[in-house]
DNA sequence: CTGCAACTGTCGCATATGCAACAACCACTT
DNA sequence: AAGTGGTTGTTGCATATGCGACAGTTGCAG
């Protein structure tokens, strides 16, 4: 009687597998990635009105020289048209400048402006306190070790 | 002179602090996050043109019994009206059903149907080899690890 | 040189999203 | 009992997003 009772729960239960949602990576990757992108972007996003994706791009440029959108693409696993916009949108606010290409007419090279380099320096101290923030939370040690693990799931499922 | 060049191109550089993005983990986890669930989300998104939201709001409820929209907010770092409108579309799929608390007629108890519990398992089933896949990549130690910190991120940035 | 496949960035459209405003409702005070 | 502040879920609106279609361009095969 018993057992046979058990039996029945467990037949209802055999369509649940055992899964626990709280162990899930990609649950936990995005809850992570949404609250700390959340709390960061205010920073930004009320100071110069700045999307996250434009943030990016900022970033980006400011790291080196001159990058072409597609390659902003690669790197930061966006859209092409999300760049594109968001590109269009810098630019009309005078951070970024656009170049065609000498060497092939479809291309264009992006760059920071002065006043881009000027903002993005702003942007890279805000996100540095912001970094120290989390490191001091986390450990060093461990800060360490899950950029290593991010970073390799990233390349990981890159196509 | 050469020194001169130096300090010049130092000057410059200057304006930049030594901010690595490649290092700050908000981009980290947004990458990992992002290329992670857009793998992911392929398998019940052409399955069962579901949302992300969708999908969450599903392995809620799946998890247990009924639950509040507040409550699924709040477990999952969600927009109310976001969950609004993914519950809405959940019901018109005949996978949810809606009940009015009777202790407070505002909130409403959610909770899967008898085929949204059979979708429910489908999805388990998916995300469990997606897991496994991901700790096979990463090895189950590492792979805790990362569940660990996440877990950390999501919680101590939460209001 | 011509045709052809692949690539670059833009744009239109349908959908998804965030935010604020809102009505219905609750708990608590006076 | 009526008022007040706070809560629950929905909706309107402006914006952001993904996807596919597109024109312009390149490089290569024939």
């Amino acid at each position: 009687m018993r057992q046979l009772q058990c039996d029945d729960v467990l037949g209802a239960m055999a369509e649940m597998t055992d899964f626990r949602l709280n162990d899930f990576l990609p649950y936990l990757l995005n809850n992570a990635a949404e609250v700390t992108s959340r709390t960061f972007s205010a920073s930004y996003r009320k100071k110069f009105g700045m999307t996250r994706a434009q943030w990016r791009i900022m970033a980006h440029l400011g790291q080196g020289g001159a990058l072409t959108a597609t390659e902003i693409c690669a790197r930061g696993h966006l859209e092409k048209s999300k760049v594109s916009r968001a590109v269009s949108g810098l630019e009309e606010g005078g951070l970024l400048r656009r170049m065609t290409s000498s060497s092939d007419r479809r291309a264009e090279l992006l760059s920071l402006t002065e006043s881009g380099r000027k903002v993005h320096a702003i942007l890279a101290a805000q996100a540095q306190e912001f970094q120290q923030e989390m490191e001091a939370r986390l450990g060093p040690e461990r800060a360490r070790h899950l950029a290593q693990l991010l970073d390799e799931l990233a390349q990981a499922e890159a196509d």
